[in-house]
DNA sequence: GTATGTGCAAATCATTTGCATTCTC
DNA sequence: GAGAATGCAAATGATTTGCACATAC
């Protein structure tokens, strides 16, 4: 499988775009974390590591590697948009309570069968499978 | 099956909060609207029918409505949220494409065979399920 | 009577944008 | 060199909040 970054330069050349240091190192940043991230954390985590890119370049690279392929919005919460990987990383399926927001993920039971089946008859590439719904405390607690 | 109002009025007292006209009021419009609305759609809506209800107050009176379990938060797009009532009223199950945002519902495959399994294996009560992947025009695209 | 709820206007906060400067192609 | 991209600071826009007044219990 091709790395990322080269998978976004594919992308930055057929949309005519600009090779960038800042990009290629908010991206590479990105693919170093594991799980969910936000803006600020991104933001932090380059600091930190003495690469400076302003807030602004993130906010305009996002959308980016969205339309890449290379990430997905994974929810708004807390006010902000949180994010997360999506190429060659697997398994996005989880139950998500209403009440409390506490999210499970999960594999069994299997939510191939049924990605395989949509996938067959409306032609989707699969991605993410989230389901709602309360959890057992929201539920005694109704 | 309990009207909503009802419904409402038992949180209400359950909380030891107050009942308002203008909650009720807001309430009744929301369940009087087909599919996804969102605040400004619900206020203009409210105006039209010369109910004065400030924006303040639906901003204050939504997330009661959804702890009591009467609607729910179905997208943020354009950023601003999208909501939907969800009491009394079943199939929540879209495709959403990532690539173009594109949300197609869907009934077959049927979704109800994981949702039971699911159900009850985490005990959650399910209300929607959303699967993110790529139309078939995105995949295209890429 | 007291605690809640409402409306208004001001504040907040994530995100977007204008602009001058810097960098790719 | 021309068009893009960046950083900064200012603007935007949805949502939240402080406060004075009104209302439910």
């Amino acid at each position: 499988m091709k790395p990322e970054i080269r998978v976004f330069q594919e992308f930055i050349r057929k949309r005519g775009l600009r090779r960038t240091l800042e990009r290629e190192l908010v991206l590479q940043e990105i693919f170093e974390i594991h799980g969910h991230f936000d803006v600020d954390e991104l933001y932090l985590k380059l600091k930190q590591k003495g690469i400076k890119v302003s807030k602004a370049s993130i906010y305009r690279a996002l959308p980016l590697f969205r339309e890449a392929g290379l990430i997905r919005e994974a929810d708004f919460t807390d006010g902000h948009w949180h994010y997360e990987h999506i190429y060659g990383h697997s398994n996005h399926s989880h139950l998500k309570c209403l009440g409390c927001g506490e999210v499970v993920e999960f594999e069994e039971p299997s939510p191939q069968d049924l990605e395989k089946q949509l996938a067959k008859k409306y032609e989707y590439r699969i991605i993410a499978l989230e389901v709602q719904g309360y959890c057992p405390a929201c539920q005694r607690d109704a």
